[in-house]
DNA sequence: ACGAATACTGTTAACGTTAACTGTCAGTGT
DNA sequence: ACACTGACAGTTAACGTTAACAGTATTCGT
């Protein structure tokens, strides 16, 4: 009951040796042209594939990365993931995805949920905080990598720069005239939208601004509605000019609730979001939005793994890890204007 | 240079043999709880990992399945990916995720695109036709299951049930008394589009109504805004009283332009999209939608492709394939009321 | 015509794991 | 006291592949 045919069921209908299937299918090696005729004809005449779990142990290498998320659905996770499969089909090298639950807080725990699985390396897209980013070494020899901005010593780290984003959008509100500008944050459990709120204040002071922190939202364009309908009066009374709102799903929430509260975007108030993910489900959109170029950082991510994992297949030994920060584009459409007078 | 510690490792430090220690890590076969104890020590020690690759081989199977699809960022496509991660790893299984380029127009370059990769079967996710389906013949020994509503001999398949959902739309707008219902289809190369429009054109001539077919859009937004302006004119005048668009990104464009142009939505126009994904995008949403249960598709594709691995790894053979379609369920958001008297 | 390089093919031995089998010892029932 | 059972541990062989080495035939330069 042979489920795939093998090389020695190949090397025995051509009438060669094993070694010689295995030249041809991996196209290492010197095989004669009539020699190579015949194995390609009995390989097709017996239906041969190749075990990838027996290349795997043979060559220490599955050709195949693991990738961490705790949501694949989250906006950027998609983004993220594009950039991974893209740069990794380019090396010739599988994407295996593995959710993790919310009961996961450690890297550690993280390793132990991808340890057994094939893959040679490993890249772990950090949305939430884990908590032994300080003390944590590999026990695994796959190499790690993390898509997070937090710093960590022992494994290589890439991300948006969540910082330079949150002083773009500060800056651009400024050199509009701009100086009540509001910030929105995310959810606390978001790494991301901390850096943000904290750099955004950071610079506010520089300015000599006062931070104006709104209460923070779920993400969602309902939560950017509401929150947008109780503003409105401030607004109005110009008490806030500008808002830098954390994701661009609860800018369009705050954009259509002040629209509809008979306020002018950018005329009243002046908006950034963040994601630039909006243009394909919103028409005509009139948002201007850091984006975060997610498919560029999943290419790098994969760049960074695969070098680490080769490295280590030739030297035995990991590469030091590296720290990159991509910096965010602002995308404009239009919805920051002038700093109403008042 | 040894990379992993390996079975071999931890016997030697434990004092046991080999396969005690596989006893241990596997849990299969009676082992004392002394030995026990001594085998996990040992283990912590020299830091054991089991070698899925040497495992893979030894018992025929990876634990993993593969997924096949043409672009991660699609709506839908994300949906079932998330089913079908979780439903996988409910089952102890991992998935590898496999982007196809646009050139892959059959089953036959799938099946090679996936070959190689260490999966136990294959989830082939079809937006685009492909031109083998009648005559094509699995050379793999993996099961494929193909998410399609097209008819496949050799394959099982899955979808969401494109047919029944046309006919849901136009029967929600019948029932509210509208009889000139247009349809606004999605791009030809989707397969899932082309089925909406001919059961919708089939049931409007059941009803004795005359099919009103709008110009074919790209599935975004934008398309549908631009659209809503130049047929305006047509709702205003009651010879389009209803839309059924085949996505809702368009749906939301045409409600947009619509409400830009005057028209009260749903007190002039009906309207039905496909999908039901936009509540987290678009604040105060109110668009009926149908929802494709992409989660509940990609969990039955899971379960559809394990079971048939496992079967063949019992019994050698595959059994027969299956075909399910999951019915579509109109969520209810008011785009849709009693058809205008003209 | 000679040794040397080259092209090609075969043999052997692993990679790390586990199924199947063999052996030992203690406990049980008669 | 006997065979008999079950709990436990060890030995052997194989999964399919490929690196390293060992051959043989062919070609080349002198």
């Amino acid at each position: 009951m042979r489920l795939n045919a093998s090389l020695a069921d190949v090397a025995r209908t051509a009438g060669v040796s094993q070694q010689t299937v295995s030249r041809v299918a991996t196209g290492h090696g010197q095989v004669s042209a009539a020699t190579r005729a015949k194995v390609l004809d009995a390989m097709r005449a017996v239906g041969y594939r190749p075990n990838s779990a027996a290349r795997a142990l043979r060559r220490g290498s599955f050709q195949a990365i693991g990738v961490a998320m705790f949501d694949i659905t989250a906006t950027g996770n998609i983004g993220l993931l594009e950039g991974i499969t893209e740069a990794a089909d380019a090396q010739g090298y599988a994407v295996t995805v593995r959710i993790l639950g919310k009961d996961v807080r450690t890297l550690a725990q993280v390793e132990i949920a991808l340890a057994h699985l094939p893959i040679d390396g490993i890249i772990v897209v950090m949305e939430r905080e884990l908590t032994d980013l300080g003390t944590f070494t590999p026990l695994l020899n796959a190499p790690i990598t993390l898509i997070t901005a937090l710093p960590v010593r022992s494994c290589s780290t890439i991300d948006a720069d969540q910082a330079q984003a949150a002083r773009t959008a500060v800056d651009d509100f400024a050199s509009h005239g701009h100086t009540r500008i509001a910030f929105l944050p995310g959810p606390d459990w978001s790494v991301a939208s901390q850096i943000r709120r904290k750099a955004y204040c950071a610079r506010m002071r520089q300015l000599g601004l006062e931070p104006l922190l709104l209460p923070r939202g779920d993400w969602t364009a309902d939560y950017g509605y509401r929150l947008g309908k109780q503003i409105g009066g401030d607004v109005r009374s110009g008490r806030i000019t500008a808002i830098f709102a954390a994701n661009d799903n609860m800018a369009n929430g705050l954009y259509q609730a002040l629209i509809e509260e008979g306020l002018r975007v950018p005329g009243d108030v002046g908006l950034i979001g963040v994601d630039n993910a909006l243009s394909v489900t919103v028409p005509h959109l009139r948002l201007d939005s850091l984006d975060q170029h997610f498919t560029r950082i999943g290419r790098q991510a994969v760049d960074i793994t695969l070098h680490a994992a080769q490295t280590q297949q030739r030297t035995g030994s990991l590469p030091a890890p590296v720290h990159r920060l991509i910096g965010m584009d602002l995308i404009r459409r239009g919805s920051v204007g002038p700093a109403p007078k008042h």
